[in-house]
DNA sequence: GAATGCGATGTTATAATATTGCGTTCATTG
DNA sequence: CAATGAACGCAATATTATAACATCGCATTC
């Protein structure tokens, strides 16, 4: 059933790209909000892999570039981009990863390798539901989550046992 | 059963801070750890409250003290505190706060309200397995979880019903 | 076509959080 | 008491994020 997580493995990696920018296009026309050059950029570098990337790797990125690029420029632009559900945060690493379910609700949850450094990013309505449950029973009202998991990917666990 | 959630309502707080410098001591006692002074007014200064306190809050409150202290002071204090399971970092805050379940192998799970900054620690067993579940159904192996709910709790629940 | 409104951007400065490096002090122990 | 290693003091610096204000470009309206 379920698919192999890609991060970890080969993929061609421009089909996400080019599927993360045509959802942009399509989820920011419906919403009436503008996908400027600099935001597109900003995603479109967010979206090079699937490691997370710091505000300030994405300002180098840009200064390479030539663009006349401060923190605000870079910090606006991710503003934009998690207010229309194409980048998250990850607040235990202080950086951004593009979303991988844009256009569809869910509540992100994050597999995070400590050896290479890809994200996966899962929807998994079973552990969703045990949150929102265990939330209630404290009568606490549940807005936001985060749930970011580090650890080793697949791939990295097989490196280290060649040890 | 479960008790209603102490932040939240009143408590003898001077309970919760008595039990949890106890607890610090029989815990680093047990580890041939050094619970040393400047370490242990850091944790008394974090369990002043259940809002979580961010490093440069402690630090301001140990300068005012009268003690030489500098931001390595605090945050290697803040870091003997968290390998000994007594103080938690939250992610999303960027802020500490005193561990509710200290000697007690748990993985914290935290309720934050917006509105008061009180913070629950849970210990859903039920919310770590799906967690566990999930991740192993991706073949990942998971070291370290951050799960923190940001949302409001009983009581501010209560207040917003006003308007 | 000038005036106006408004979202987006540019620019400078600063705030807030965290770490590195190095020399000194202090507790423990043999 | 000397040796050891952990803890601490101190200065500098790194990293992440925001505030404040000026300007630009474009659409609407007069
Ligand atoms: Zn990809
Ligand atoms: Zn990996
Ligand atoms: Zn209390
Ligand atoms: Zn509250």
């Amino acid at each position: 059933m379920s698919q192999t997580p890609l991060p970890y493995r080969a993929h061609n990696h421009r089909a996400c790209v080019d599927q993360a920018l045509a959802d942009a296009h399509r989820i920011c026309n419906d919403a009436h909000a503008r996908l400027t050059p600099t935001r597109e950029r900003v995603l479109e570098l967010i979206w090079q892999s699937h490691k997370p990337l710091g505000a300030y790797d994405l300002l180098g990125a840009l200064a390479q570039e030539g663009q006349n690029a401060a923190p605000p420029t870079v910090y606006r632009a991710l503003d934009f981009l998690q207010q229309h559900g194409l980048v998250h945060r990850i607040a235990s690493l202080n950086a951004f990863v593009g979303c991988a379910h844009a256009g569809h609700r869910h509540t992100g949850f994050f597999l995070i390798c400590r050896a290479c450094r890809n994200v996966l990013e899962l929807s998994a309505p079973q552990v969703a539901a045990a949150v929102d449950k265990a939330a209630q029973e404290e009568g606490f009202a549940a807005e936001d989550t985060t749930l970011e998991i580090a650890g080793l990917c697949p791939a990295c666990q097989r490196e280290s046992d060649h040890d």
